[in-house]
DNA sequence: CACTTGTGTCGAAGCGCTTCGATTGGCGAA
DNA sequence: TTCGCCAATCGAAGCGCTTCGACACAAGTG
């Protein structure tokens, strides 16, 4: 194994200076340092992880907790996963992956043990005993998502509310008057996971200011689900014409059950989505959507999580503004 | 923060002595080992991982490369890495995970790092340059999956082979001569994936065997492409009477779209399957399978990994024998 | 020209743990 | 009773790195 001091010999300089270097936490003369890089690439030579970790006060390692909890779409989150994990290792941290089993238990035992600089927490809910836990630690941490109260934590997320008032909205603009939330599973609600609530409540709080007939149903994952929920939604709302999905699982299936139903889209129902561009746009009927932009919340989580390491002050909430696109799903009410 | 010294004096013996108490590497008489044991609870003792890493030659810390590729099943791929996760934390590891963009660097990086005491590698493939880093490096690793040479490696799996031999041989006894086989999509079998590649070939050696015509097909994870699927398995071979579906997407909708060409399920036609218990049997009709175990071959992985670690020879290959389990969607051919 | 101020580098002291060799005391054998 | 031996424990030497204070030298300052 290469180490410190056999670099330090091969340039010449003492093994504080290599150290130096590679921290750039005191000034190396311009020759030096390059003389220095060339022996660590030549050599080969990457710091030991335990080693610093001991000496210095950080592992480079990051926790992600990912719960991977009954109702929750996963491959949507496994890209918020992908995410953190390439983002932190363009910052030179590695990322332990921590279950659902794990827990609060997982969380302080990791934290304990002083394997991780801070931690990145996914699918918080209202109620999520996490958020008191993170307080009581001494190692920063993000949140993905909110919980009740983000007080004294670093959270950030799409902005859900405004997400649901921009569908609705942009349906109101197309002349829809009668508009249908098909939301994510019941376990989601009634676990209180805030992002789904958030929607509701953006969905209705805009239907309501444009006097738009509206109702709001979940919906388990599945195609006979999303069946079963089509016809619903029509005998419920026959003058439905606008309906807006937030269930990555059920978007295909739904649409194919109301087309299955008589309905054209766009023609007969305009339909919008809050999901991940790539799955609104894979579609036989591309749909417009309002991205959920797992990518950039992901690397945004991990780029404040460094902020905190580094010290810097870090706002307490991050709503990122929903992005519309539109994709053809979409069209003016036909006029009777 | 608690450390060795402070357990050491709580409890009135050498640092050394709490060290063997942990490791278990010198005896100690009965009753110091209580001591010392009282005394970590009491103060909360959690060992430094770096310090543990730099003294000791281990780090406990495992790497899991999990390649979220195109065309596999996240949600099934994910069952495997929980189960790797919650199985190393049971034997004192944590995870560190590793995703596709990192590919071969990363892991050589994780390595090298000496973070690591070993790695597990999921969706190993046949011509999969990853066998050939690992049979390099000098520290031991597990890969889920075959290559097409496993020599000196440790490879385990469901032996898929069997499995589609297994839903063959169940749809002959009952009487059926005419199955089809509607695998993963079609990039899993041109990157050769060899778990995709062994059901075919089991599949089908076993149709020859029994003398049933059989066709083979992959299919898109959609239920678009399980509906035009379903059509083309009925024009190319009407006698159908039997499917095995590798492929937990398009489980679902394929029964669907079945159903809704009016043939009844398991009366007309029966389905097996291969894929996790939970989703075979949550299904509106439940179906006969062959259980991926997912579970269990993440745990026996971690278990491989762990024997490895302490010198135990392991087996090169461990092939899973298939399990199936009726349930009712499969039943004797009507005869005409 | 003596003196401060910076700049770039070095040496040494740990970080918390494991491990090796040494030490102690008790016990059976001679 | 003495010796040897084993079981149980201790002490000290690192593991590879970071960091702090010291130092040497060059470049201003009055």
């Amino acid at each position: 194994m290469v180490k410190i001091t056999d670099v330090a010999r091969h340039a010449g300089v003492s093994p504080s200076t290599v150290s130096y270097v590679l921290s750039g936490k005191r000034p190396i003369s311009e020759e030096t340092r390059r003389r220095v890089e060339e022996s660590i690439r030549r050599l080969g030579y990457r710091p030991h992880a335990g080693a610093r970790a001991l000496a210095g006060r950080r592992s480079n390692v990051l926790a992600l907790a990912v719960p991977l909890r009954p109702g929750i779409d996963v491959p949507v989150a496994m890209r918020f996963a992908v995410s953190v994990v390439t983002t932190a290792r363009r910052h030179g941290h590695d990322v332990l992956l921590l279950t659902q089993e794990e827990g609060e238990e997982g969380l302080r035992q990791v934290v304990d043990t002083v394997s991780v600089d801070g931690l990145i927490v996914m699918d918080v809910q209202l109620d999520d005993p996490r958020p008191a836990l993170l307080r009581g630690l001494d190692r920063p941490s993000v949140m993905i998502g909110f919980p009740a109260d983000p007080k004294g934590l670093t959270c950030i997320d799409l902005d859900f509310k405004a997400a649901g008032e921009a569908c609705v909205e942009h349906l109101a603009r197309l002349g829809h008057r009668a508009v249908a939330l098909v939301g994510s599973p019941p376990e989601v609600y009634v676990r209180g996971t805030a992002f789904a609530q958030r929607v509701v409540r953006g969905f209705t709080a805009a239907a309501d200011r444009g006097r738009l007939a509206s109702i709001v149903h979940p919906c388990e994952a599945s195609p006979a689900a999303a069946r079963t929920l089509a016809e619903q939604l029509l005998r419920e709302q026959p003058a439905l014409t606008g309906v807006v999905v937030h269930n990555e699982a059920v978007l295909e299936p739904l649409i194919d059950a109301f087309e299955k139903l008589g309905l054209r889209v766009p023609a007969d129902l305009s339909v919008t989505a809050i999901c991940p561009d790539e799955l609104a746009a894979s579609l036989r009927t591309p749909v417009t959507s309002v991205t959920l932009p797992a990518d950039e919340v992901g690397a945004r989580a991990v780029e404040l999580l460094m902020k905190k390491l580094n010290g810097t002050a870090t706002p307490e909430a991050t709503l990122l503004p929903p992005r519309m696109t539109e994709r053809g799903s979409t069209a003016p009410r036909a006029v009777a």
